[in-house]
RNA sequence: GGGCUCUUAGCUCAGUGGAUAGAGCAACCGCCUUCUAAGCGGUCGGUCACUGGUUCGAGCCCAGUAGAGCCCGCCA
C-alpha cells in the first residue's frame, strides 16, 4: 500500500527518465481506474503522436474506443477522464477535439527540464530494460565453399541492427552465424578436390575463395551428370559425417578459407558476429529423431522419418510432411533447425530467438516452428519469430545481378559503393577548391559508401523487396545515409567555427524554447525512447531510420532558422545544447543501425 | 492446386483501427556579403488494385477477385 506522498512521488515523474508515452500512459490509466473503476485496469489508453500538429503532441484515443463499453458518449468520458488526469508537470491543460479525441501539449519547462538531463547522461534518456531476456540473433549465415553475395547483405544488416538495438536497450544477446558448413556440398566438393587439386585438401592457403567457388561449380556439375561421382561424393559425406580423419582435415581446410573471406566483409560492413554453423549440432540431430519418436510426432513414409504437418498440403491436397530422417538416414536443415531450437533454448537459456533470413524462407520456418510447438519443446516464456525480409532487385525490378547475369559478390558491391561515393566526393572537392589528405578522402568515401548501402536496406520496411540503386542510395539529398551525416557534420561545423567545447558550457546553461523550430526540435529529442521501443519490439529498423530522417530535418530547419553562434549569450547557450544533443542523438541513432558518424565530410 | 509476401502520387517508398493519407525523388518557382546551399521554403501531383463485409470510424481487420514476386518430400 502506498502512502499519499509516495503515490505524489510516483506520479510526479518529470524528471523521470522513460518515454514520454510511456509516462503519459501511466497517467492515463490512473485516471482511468479513478474515473471509471478497477475494471478499467486492462484498458489500452491508445496514446500515440498526434495525426497533425495543430492537435498538440500526442493524443488519446481511448474516449471513442471505450464509448460502448461504458455506454457513454465519447466526449462524456474524455471529460470525466481529463477530471482525473493529472499530467500538469508535463503537459499543458488537455483539450478535448472532435469525436472525443483528448488533446495533449508538452509544457516547453517540461521538455527543457528532461534535454538538460539529458545533457550529462549518455543513453539520451533511453532507460535500460527492467526485464533483460536472452536473446539470440541468428543472421547472415553464408555457406561455406561460397563467396557472400547480395543475398546475404540484407540478413547481415538487419541482424545486426536488431542486434545492436536489443544490446542496447540492456538485454543479453547472443549473435550466431549460423553457416552451412554441414552437408551434401562438401562430399562433392572434396571428391572433386581429391581428383583435381589433392594438395588443397592437406595445406593451407593453396586456394582463395575464388578458386574454390570455381571447383564447387565444377563439382555440382559432375555430381548432376556422373553416377559415380555422386556415389563417391555421398560416401564422402557419410565418411565426414562419422568423423575419418582426411575427410575431417579436408573439411576443416575449406571452412578455414572461407571464414578468412568472410570475416574480410565483417570487418568492411563492422559486423561483429559468432560462428556456431550446422555442424555444430551435428551429435543432436540423431535425439531429435527419438524424441519426435516419443512424442508420436514420427511417421515413416516412402523410407523417410517425417511429421504431418497441420495445416500444409502438397499439390495433391494431402497433408504436407516436414522430413526429419531422409531414407538414406542423412539428416537435412529441418533437423538442424529442430536441434539447434532445443540447444537454444535448453542451453544457451533464450527468450527470444529470431531468424534473419529472407521471406523464401517463411514456410520452412513456420514448419519447423510448428514441430518443435508440438513436440512441446518451446516453453510458454520463449518467443520464437522469423524476421524475414524480401528480395534486393535490380533498377530492372528483377533479381540483383551483373550485367552478364552472374550473381553480384557482396566484397564487389560494397566497393563500387565506395568508389561512386569516393568520385562524389572528389568531384565537389574540385567544384569547391577545397584541398584534403588521401587520408581524409579515403576515410570520408568509406563511410559514405558503406553507410549508404545499410541505410538505404534499413529503411524500406523489410518485408518487401528493394530496388538497389546505388544513385538512391549515395543521393545527398532526401532520406539518404549522407543526408543524415550531412547533419552531424553541420553542428560539429558549428563547434569548429565557434571553438565550442560542447562538454564545457557552463553550469548555468540553459535550454529555452522559444522559436517554433527550437520547440519542434526539443520535442523530437525526447521521442528516441518511444522510437527504440517500438523496434525493439517489432524489429522493424525502418522505424528507427524514419526517426533520425525526421530528426535530420527538423535540424535543418532549425538551423536555417536560428543563428547559433551570433545570437545573444544565454540564446547562444541554449541553441548551442540543442545542437550538440542532436549531433549525440543522431550519432547514437546511427551507431545502432551499424553506421558510423564523420566529423567533416 | 496450396501457402507466404506484396499492390498507396509520374518514380522510389512511409503510414501504429481514429481527425484533412505523408516523405523523398522528378518537374516548376523562390532563398547563399551571414555557423558547409550535401541546406531551407513553396507549387504541382491520390479511385490507397478491385468488390463486398465487420466497425461509431478501415489504406490498416475479414472474405473474395485481379496482378506481381517467392516457396511447396528427402538442397540450405
Amino acid at each position: 500500500m502506498l502512502t499519499g506522498f509516495e503515490i505524489m512521488n510516483a506520479t510526479n515523474a518529470s524528471q523521470s527518465s522513460e518515454g514520454v508515452i510511456a509516462q503519459l500512459k501511466n497517467r492515463f490509466e490512473q485516471a482511468l481506474i479513478a474515473a471509471f473503476g478497477e475494471d478499467l485496469a486492462g484498458a489500452d489508453p491508445m496514446l500515440v503522436p498526434t495525426s497533425n500538429p495543430k492537435f498538440g503532441d500526442y493524443q488519446s484515443n481511448a474516449p471513442l474506443a471505450l464509448a460502448k463499453r461504458l455506454g457513454k458518449a465519447p466526449r462524456a468520458i474524455a471529460e470525466e477522464l481529463i477530471q482525473q488526469l493529472d499530467v500538469s508537470d508535463v503537459c499543458l491543460p488537455p483539450a478535448i477535439a472532435g469525436a472525443g479525441f483528448i488533446n495533449f501539449t508538452l509544457k516547453p519547462e517540461y521538455l527543457a527540464a528532461r534535454l538538460s538531463a539529458f545533457q550529462i547522461d549518455d543513453r539520451l534518456g533511453v532507460e535500460a530494460v527492467k526485464k533483460p531476456k536472452r536473446t539470440i540473433v541468428d543472421f547472415s549465415s553464408p555457406n561455406i565453399a561460397k563467396e557472400m553475395h547480395v543475398g546475404h547483405l540484407r540478413s547481415t544488416i538487419i541482424g545486426d541492427c536488431i542486434a545492436r538495438i536489443l544490446e542496447f536497450q540492456g538485454h543479453e544477446v547472443l549473435r550466431l552465424n549460423h553457416v552451412g558448413d554441414w552437408g551434401t556440398q562438401f562430399g562433392m566438393l572434396i571428391t572433386y578436390l581429391r581428383e583435381v587439386c589433392p594438395e588443397a585438401l592437406t595445406t593451407a592457403d593453396a586456394l582463395d575463395l575464388g578458386d574454390l567457388v570455381a571447383f564447387y561449380k565444377k563439382a555440382k556439375q559432375r555430381f548432376d551428370e556422373d553416377p559415380d561421382f555422386q556415389e563417391k561424393s555421398r560416401h564422402e559425406v557419410v565418411r565426414l559425417q562419422s568423423g575419418a580423419e582426411d575427410t575431417l582435415r579436408a573439411w576443416n581446410l575449406l571452412c578455414e578459407q572461407s571464414r578468412k573471406e568472410f570475416q574480410v566483409i565483417y570487418n568492411l560492413l563492422d559486423i561483429c558476429i559468432t560462428e556456431r554453423g550446422e555442424s555444430f549440432y551435428n551429435s543432436l540431430l540423431a535425439s531429435v529423431v527419438e524424441d519426435l519418436e516419443k512424442v508420436g510426432l514420427l511417421v515413416e513414409d516412402q523410407g523417410a522419418k517425417c511429421v504431418f504437418l497441420e495445416g500444409f498440403q502438397n499439390r495433391e491436397g494431402q497433408p504436407l510432411p516436414l522430413i526429419i530422417q531422409k531414407s538414406d538416414g542423412g539428416y537435412n536443415y529441418a533437423t538442424t533447425d529442430l536441434a539447434a531450437i532445443r540447444y537454444r533454448i535448453q542451453q544457451d537459456q533464450a527468450k527470444r530467438l529470431i531468424y534473419v533470413t529472407d521471406a523464401g524462407q517463411a514456410n520452412h520456418f513456420a514448419q519447423v516452428f510448428q514441430v518443435a510447438r508440438r513436440a512441446g519443446w518451446i516453453p510458454e516464456d520463449v518467443d520464437i519469430e522469423h524476421v524475414q525480409f524480401g528480395l534486393v532487385q535490380g533498377e530492372d525490378g528483377k533479381k540483383l545481378k551483373t550485367r552478364s547475369g552472374d550473381t553480384i559478390r557482396l566484397r564487389d558491391l560494397l566497393d563500387e559503393a565506395v568508389d561512386r561515393a569516393r568520385a562524389d566526393l572528389e568531384a565537389r572537392l574540385q567544384e569547391e577548391g577545397r584541398q584534403e589528405t588521401e587520408e581524409f578522402i579515403a576515410n570520408a568515401a568509406q563511410i559514405v559508401g558503406i553507410s549508404a548501402v545499410k541505410y538505404a536496406d534499413l529503411s524500406q520496411n523489410r518485408t518487401s523487396n528493394y530496388i538497389f540503386s546505388y544513385d538512391k542510395m549515395l543521393a545527398l539529398q532526401g532520406n539518404t545515409a549522407p543526408y543524415m551525416l550531412y547533419a552531424y557534420v553541420r553542428v560539429q561545423g558549428i563547434s569548429r567555427k565557434g571553438e565550442i567545447d560542447f562538454q564545457n558550457l557552463g553550469s548555468d546553461a540553459k535550454i529555452l524554447l522559444h522559436e517554433e523550430t527550437e520547440l519542434t526540435l526539443a520535442k523530437h529529442l525526447l521521442q528516441l525512447e518511444d522510437a527504440l521501443d517500438q523496434v525493439g519490439q517489432d524489429l522493424f529498423p525502418n522505424r528507427l531510420c524514419q526517426y533520425l530522417f525526421e530528426l535530420s530535418q527538423k535540424f535543418n530547419q532549425f538551423y536555417d532558422r536560428c543563428p547559433v553562434l551570433q545570437a545573444e549569450d544565454s540564446i547562444k547557450t541554449s541553441r548551442l545544447m540543442l545542437c550538440d544533443l542532436t549531433a549525440r542523438t543522431l550519432k547514437l541513432g546511427l551507431s545502432l543501425l551499424g553506421i558510423r558518424v564523420l566529423e567533416r565530410m
